[in-house]
DNA sequence: AGACGATCAGTGATGAAGTCACATAACTTC
DNA sequence: GAAGTTATGTGACTTCATCACTGATCGTCT
């Protein structure tokens, strides 16, 4: 309620197209779809072509993977005024996605046509600079996701999500939903929780868990390496 | 001795350049630093700045992230004709390597200054084009990459690089850089490859793997999941 | 209210993989 | 050929993944 994003009237470029000159921000305006997706939609599904370079106006996305094996493990999130970088890979190597990206929060996206982002592409040093700089922080992320995986132990980065994503010292997340999230098995994280419940970190409950003790959950794994105390 | 790219004449563009003008290609050229860099030469380490963006002529390079944990894992390789996507990413977001490159075969680079690399990329649609897409496939590869480690198999992965990498069925390799190959520690390697001697898959000497059974090689992990015969 | 189906969570058993702490073995150098 | 260095082998133990269930909670239909 109080964190809307100034964007609706959409005659101001989003951060990301602080450089953009005005004519191309009013192109794009014009040519571009937009859309208002509620919750829970599915934007795109690993096999579907790109329709176009998604702006997300505001609102949160989220992409996931999905292995060969059916697994999943989400990759990163589009906030308000970011672009999909993932499409841009797509429109440029005409491949099609890989991922699945769903909407998170009610969110408003401008599309922007294949057409007109190959255009702008040439033509808009601004537009040019936006998707190269989503691009770069992207694969840095997409880094971090490998290092997380190949590398850190599960319950620090399950206490970490858990605080991460957080809402007035509660989340309502079902167990599945927090594996997808770090790319491992339901049973691990219901057991990771129940961990956590018994040390008196948390409570939990059916969709619900409830952070009791936020500074002894960031110290999870931390404490581990020693094991005496200091 | 035999495989040599016919870039050493400089006068012909690698294929990522296929759509490049003669005029810009031909101020690359000279703008451009050329290196010949053996192997074994660290090219950047975590924390370099960028000195511009490399473009390999020939040989191939192999980049590899250093997680916190002092644990390293190989994201790719660039070969002949290709670009470095990462330096991309330093370049325009003006931030330093997180990674490591290294020389794996002796390689020549074209190094692109910074200012050059900008004003080609607002210039030359062709310069634009080839760096997008070497951007798009490193981003796909990267999401291999974690599928592989998030969720496959180690044996299999295992067997797979070792089909991969192998010359003649043989491979002057460590168990320690194979291990660093695959994200893993070196003794869950030897251990693997001990059982795949066992079942005579393949002979192990000091830095020396000998490929015996390919073909049973490419089936470790796959006749696993099922345990009876067909 | 009670019954049914669906989703969510708990748990034991077992195997795969990572970690720690070493013991050997093989190459290098002098 | 003795000493130092690098590569490999192994046991013990922890963490994580997978399989196969059971029990709990919720919605809804009648």
């Amino acid at each position: 309620m109080s964190k809307h994003d100034p964007h609706h009237a959409q005659d101001i470029p989003p951060p990301a197209f602080a450089n953009l000159d005005r004519r191309s921000w009013d192109e794009l305006r014009r040519a571009a779809q937009r859309l208002t997706l509620p919750a829970g939609t599915t934007v795109f599904g690993p096999g579907d072509e790109c329709q176009g370079l998604p702006l997300v106006l505001n609102g949160e996305i989220r992409v996931q993977m999905v292995g060969a094996s059916g697994n999943e493990i989400v990759l990163y999130r589009i906030k308000g005024g970011e672009l999909c970088p993932l499409s841009v890979a797509c429109l440029l190597t005409q491949g099609s996605h890989q991922s699945e990206a769903v909407v998170e929060e009610d969110s408003e996206v401008l599309l922007i046509p294949t057409v007109l982002t190959e255009r702008l592409m040439n033509e808009a040093a601004g537009f040019r600079q936006a998707v190269l700089e989503s691009y770069g922080q992207r694969l840095q992320s997409l880094m971090l996701v490998i290092e997380e995986v190949a590398f850190r132990r599960l319950d620090q980065r399950l206490a970490e999500r858990l605080l991460e994503r957080q809402r007035d010292g509660r989340l309502a997340i079902t167990h599945q939903d927090l594996a997808v999230e770090l790319g491992t098995a339901r049973e691990v994280v219901s057991r990771l929780l129940k961990e956590f419940e018994r040390r008196g970190l948390v409570n939990l409950e059916r969709g619900l868990i409830t952070i009791i003790n936020a500074t002894a959950l960031s110290d999870v794994g931390v404490a581990q390496a020693d094991k005496a105390s200091a």
